[in-house]
DNA sequence: CCAGCGGTGATACACTGTAACAAACCCGCG
DNA sequence: CGCGGGTTTGTTACAGTGTATCACCGCTGG
């Protein structure tokens, strides 16, 4: 099992999200356009999980407007890639800063105050899920974990402020 | 921790559904209106999660129409009361057969094949999760987790038909 | 050259959910 | 009885989320 402190120490920065992403179609050979950089770098480049809408308005400017539908693509092709998370609670996306073992669970802490998304993942939860599933005589194809609350940043800045 | 064998044998039905709701509200000094009644009726009536707007459709004839939004004011309610879930991958939602202990996390199985959803709860699973947000210093106020995958009995038929 | 393929732009549309206000209903109280 | 206040419902409008469809562009391989 492995951890993360706080949403900000794991969260891998924008840059070498791109790097990352670069890297990674290189090797499986699918393009890294301008557009699904720019898409992930928005998404990357805010602490909080951020809408589809959010990000074609952010992208947008005067003169040049990025349409929903593009960045509904975009994000399609960066999950498929695993280097966005989409966040069901909140209809909202994140960019994922892990390697995530194949089939690993993955567990979202969402702050309700920061609105920032954390990663974890547990060798427990998983085991027991497992067991679980396997009793119940479920066959599981994917599963989704978010847990809504309170990160240690915002109670501690919320308690002595 | 208890379990659920199948998504048919464990869902109650939905004129048991209406009496344990009937139940509930007399209790508490709530109003178990014809409408409440009848968009319970249509959630519990088929074996699937049911979306807003299936229910608005289905609660619909010529000359009585329910609006979408009357539906969702009913599921609010169903939900307060612990009486309806929502399945947030599905934006749909489902009658809750059981009596949750306060607290006590639900896991919905989710089989892609027949659409049903069967509820299960795992103490395992609770725990690992419990520690796991401990040592990353979060505070859960509400978590969700819904599995996709196949249930037994689609399994079973789709392999020896 | 050109046929095909993946990516993008653009429009339209379907689906999901909420805000705001008015009308109906119920219930207790004077 | 009538009246006032809370709750429920109807209605309309709208915001937010996501998909279908077609056309166009640019590249690549024959």
């Amino acid at each position: 099992m492995h951890r993360h402190e706080g949403h900000d120490a794991c969260r891998t920065a924008a840059p070498d999200m791109v790097a990352r992403a670069e890297a990674i179609c290189r090797e499986r050979g699918l393009q890294f356009t301008p557009l699904r950089r720019e898409v992930l770098e928005a998404v990357a480049g805010s602490g909080k999980a951020q809408g589809a809408y959010d990000i074609a308005e952010r992208l947008s400017a005067p003169g040049k407007r990025v349409a929903p539908v593009s960045v509904y693509r975009a994000l399609d092709f960066l999950m498929e890639q695993g280097l966005v998370h989409r966040i069901a609670s909140r209809n909202a996306f994140i960019p994922c800063g892990h390697d995530h073992a194949p089939g690993e669970g993955v567990i979202f802490l969402i702050c309700r105050t920061c609105g920032g998304v954390d990663e974890a993942s547990s060798a427990d939860v998983e085991g027991g899920l497992e067991r679980t599933l396997e009793r119940a005589g479920f066959t599981p194809t994917h599963s989704i974990l978010e847990v809504e609350g309170d990160c240690g940043a915002c109670r501690e800045r919320d308690h002595a402020p």
